[in-house]
DNA sequence: TAATGAAGTTAGACTAATCTAACAAATAAA
DNA sequence: TTTATTTGTTAGATTAGTCTAACTTCATTA
């Protein structure tokens, strides 16, 4: 059985490899996202290498194995199903599932998770828009662009969000922009790529750092 | 904020001295509870009293202050209202739900507690009869027997059950029993104390031991 | 009341996860 | 191709939680 901490590297380490193409990562990186310092990443690389979750060589780059990434898989399909259940259940806001289900998704129980997928209806993505994986470990991909990608005069569905952070998300919902929202891109600004959209008739100014963070889908 | 570990020792000082007359516990005792040596339980209650969660003079008894015994009941109330719902809402049966809430019940969020505790309607009792506190730390206090205290003849209903483990558990859903079920005791064996009853016109003979282990009322 | 056993404490050690500070290797710049 | 910068590693220390083994105090009982 793994750590909570083990467990929270895993999850990390697929986050930063995870379509990046090369699927490697790099001590640094891992240490900025668990915010701690890369000795520390280092030491832990070390003990994951030796339980052959990571693939890893002194200087060298960090990958996952298979066996590491199915289990960086299954939390991340906890993590988001929880988020699914306190959303949809217990009405929690967007902005509030994510902080709480970083300590749900260490929960040890199979059953319980398949309990939970089947109580929620098998949901296939969380609130933020994210697919949930399958018991199987498949991850739906797809193909969105952010906001900012779009062009003036195209229009768009917004399908998740990049920022999960709880001030991200509340001004995302105080612009009037949720999940599956249209949005129309109205103009852009030369100078500082401000975005003029609209929303069920409703216009709005979205800064570039903003529409970088919406995932959206052309339909 | 307390550990994990802090937490369950609270949660086991609580236990021992809730209803022993004297409120006390020893070294050794909570030890056995927690399945650690007494030399680990004497380095925690150092650190316990350090944070003021419990009164403890070197050769001692320990007891629980107002502010230790306060985080016990939050542990248990969070505790009971898992079982609850894993119960209730995810089909778990009556003797899984107390692994998972031993894990569950350190899950830190009062919006989380408050959210759960609504959305099962606002439970008095767990799956095994045992009081759910309420938010303020009120606990009901039941004037019930065991089993082994009723006399031949006389009639009663189980409200509870004492010993919480997997294997009893699932003995007295085999035997037939469940809460709130009218138990009549129909004779007891001289010899061994063996009792023969009857639940639904069905009889059923059980030793002492399962009769100490199920708590009743007599109507 | 003194001996004996039970209960409780201390010292010293270990593991997991973390840090700082110093060092080494790899890469980018000049 | 040196030099400088970034990236990664190591050594040594710390904290929480645990252990064993030895010791002390308390309580019972002969
Ligand atoms: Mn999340
Ligand atoms: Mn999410
Ligand atoms: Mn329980
Ligand atoms: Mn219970």
């Amino acid at each position: 059985m793994l750590t909570y901490t083990e467990e929270n590297y895993l999850k990390a380490l697929f986050k930063v490899t995870f379509g990046s193409g090369s699927n490697e990562a790099g001590t640094n990186e891992l240490a900025s996202l668990l915010v701690v310092k890369p000795a520390t990443v280092n030491d832990m690389l070390k003990k994951l290498k030796e339980k052959e979750l990571v693939d890893y060589e002194k200087y060298g780059k960090i990958t996952l194995t298979i066996k590491g990434k199915k289990i960086a898989l299954e939390i991340i399909r906890k993590h988001r199903l929880w988020e699914t259940f306190l959303y949809q259940k217990l009405e929690f806001s967007w902005d509030e599932v994510h902080e709480v289900a970083e300590q749900l998704e260490h929960i040890q129980s199979g059953k319980l998770v398949d309990k939970l997928d089947k109580f929620l209806d098998y949901p296939e993505f969380d609130p933020h828009g994210d697919p949930i994986p399958t018991k199987k470990g498949e991850i739906k991909v797809q193909y969105k662009k952010t906001l900012s990608e779009i062009s003036v005069g195209k229009s768009c569905k917004m399908v998740a969000v990049k920022d999960n952070s709880s001030p991200f998300l509340q001004y995302v919902v105080k612009v009037g922009l949720g999940i599956n929202n249209e949005i129309k891109v109205l103009s852009i600004q030369e100078y500082d790529s401000m975005m003029l959209i609209e929303i069920n008739g409703k216009q709005s100014t979205v800064s570039q750092k903003f529409a970088e963070n919406i995932f959206v889908v052309i339909e």
